[in-house]
DNA sequence: TATTTACGTAACCAAATAGTTATATTTATA
DNA sequence: TATAAATATAACTATTTGGTTACGTAAATA
């Protein structure tokens, strides 16, 4: 069972619990709430989100808080910022490639 | 089935092919060399990438060469660096009071 | 103390994933 | 033209994933 960054924010709802949690620590069933499905289903992904270090739990009384840990998030943010250069940089040599014969074929069709 | 950026780097082989393929376009038994795993398994992994736009195939007589589109990666990006005026900005509170007490133990050792 | 609240866990299920081997197809070459 | 090379696809399998309902437990409250 991989259990790590990658495989956490692959899931939209585990990043839709990311998205909220970043705005402001909740209690499982506050999460529970912004969601269609079930409290063992959330359960389980906020299971998962803890496990690969996303989030910590606090338990308060009967509660448990959920409060995001941000910083796991850099590992996958690193990984694919490593190609921020290629995306800006690179001359994509098949686009390239079509608009010069898209042009060619304008140019001959004036 | 979800066929998204997100879940196209969630699987390590697949974040390898993305690796090798920003050195380099490959064929793709060039790729299969590459790895373990056979063919008919990495045909499926470039199939996935492919149908999320972060590949692109260029037939080439009886080879495809797979060639990166790095700019399909941005969306993944985005999401990630929201997140990092938090994970920057966050006074993680237990981290703070370590590097404290670590401060104040050298200062008294000096 | 009995009940309610806020959870977790177990058992189960359907679908997706990631791999395999066998076979088919297209293109280049002898 | 027969063969070899480069590849995809089909059929199959085991495992993982993501959900469900039913049940259990600790803490707060009536």
């Amino acid at each position: 069972m991989r259990r790590d960054v990658f495989q956490a924010i692959a899931d939209p709802i585990r990043r839709d619990i990311i998205e909220l949690l970043a705005i402001e620590t909740l209690s499982v069933n506050k999460v529970v709430e912004k969601f269609e499905i079930s409290r063992p289903a959330i359960s389980k992904h906020l299971k998962i989100l803890n496990e690969c270090g996303i989030i910590d739990f606090n338990k308060v009384g009967r509660e448990r808080l959920c409060l995001i840990q941000p910083k796991k998030l850099i590992p996958a943010f690193l990984w694919i910022k490593q190609y921020n250069k290629l995306w800006e940089d690179r001359i994509d040599s098949f686009e390239n490639y079509l608009n010069k014969v898209q042009t060619e074929k304008n140019n001959k069709d004036e």
